[in-house]
DNA sequence: TTTTAGTTTGACCAGTTGGTCAAAGCGACG
DNA sequence: CGTCGCTTTGACCAACTGGTCAAACTAAAA
């Protein structure tokens, strides 16, 4: 393993294509399903020089799960309590829309996790994930408050607004395989966009 | 393996007994996840006489997936033509709900599945469940058309059913971290069915 | 061109896992 | 009670998997 210096051009780059290479297996097998060799294999390494880099399994998935977790809070903290409610929503919708489409095997690893129990990161759903919500919730319930927008339960409107956007991502086989060829994403923003703008219009 | 006359009295007590364990494994763990080992010592049997039951791990999944697939669709194909539209869509919302409440080891068996890929149910999903989406879909689109309920996607409205109340099931630690003390039961349904109400009613 | 620190790998190992098999155990029926 | 077919298991195996290690190799500083 190199030393506390500052990382080499290789060590970068072979990095960075570990890592690249664990959530592409990662987010298709779950962490069990994977191999090490397998991302050795799809990262162009050997698996004694991938375990050069990152002393286990376990390690590779963690950096991963850590390294990809601020992407996957960023949109929700981004919401804005001096904005006008329903865009600041909507505009949330829509960028987790985006995420699903563009990035859909970040929202896999996550659901891999998540559903095993979150047996790794369940102490940051416990604690900082819960208390970014509850921040967020109070804004909402204040907007209600306010008559801004329509009366909901703000943490069930979050997982709402979760669960629609990243079924077209964790569910994409499933998504395509009942529209045939239509494309999920052509008619997919609108719908949800739609949706949440009838619960929310006060 | 017992020869094909009508199942022994221990032939369906330890089938039953097998299945249910392997439900209890597969729906925490993922089909590579899960352990022979560890179903049988969960049925109360030892490895080789489960596998004097079923040939191989395989072949107790996939009798899991397919015994499981009919619950799983049936609410959808109660969804009656000749009803009162919002009513009847509404009970199908409800119908999830409850089943993500009462029956959650058999949503997260199949979005198991479904993240990996669907790798062997693929195939169903293209044929019998995007027949009957189908089938569902043209009802809607006719109430559509008859002004009955508001204007909508129909496959990506069956989605959000979909998504919203198996979330609660594949989700629950994540939400249970969120929520804290308060059992995402007590206003989830609320919320779930006022999120319709709105949006369908014309 | 040395020297040194960082990089890569073939060979190897121990634990796990799905699956096999012969032999022993047991229930029910004649 | 004895037999016959279903049931159960201990012992075992081959493949796989995460991880180790000493030795070979390479980039770049001295």
């Amino acid at each position: 393993m190199p030393k506390d210096r500052a990382p080499t051009r290789i060590q970068k780059k072979n990095r960075a294509a570990i890592l690249n290479a664990a959530l592409e297996v990662f987010s298709a097998q779950g962490f069990r399903g994977a191999t090490v060799d397998e991302i050795a294999a799809t990262a162009g390494l050997s698996k004694p020089n991938l375990l050069y880099y990152f002393g286990s399994k376990e390690a590779i998935y963690m950096a991963l799960l850590e390294g990809q977790l601020d992407t996957w809070l960023d949109p929700l903290r981004a919401l804005d309590p001096e904005g006008e409610p329903l865009e600041q929503l909507l505009a949330y919708v829509r960028r987790k829309m985006e995420m699903s489409r563009d990035y859909p095997r970040e929202s896999r690893l996550f659901a891999h996790e998540i559903i095993q129990g979150a047996p790794r990161i369940g102490p940051v759903l416990a604690s900082d994930l819960r208390a970014l919500v509850e921040d967020k919730a109070a804004v909402i319930r204040d907007w209600i408050a306010q008559g801004r927008i329509a009366p909901v339960h703000p943490q069930h409107l979050i997982f709402s607004i979760w669960s629609l956007t990243q079924h077209y991502a964790d569910f994409d086989v499933q998504v395509r395989a009942v529209l045939g060829e239509e494309d999920p994403f052509e008619a997919g923003p609108d719908y949800v966009e739609t949706l949440f703008r009838r619960l929310l219009t006060p």
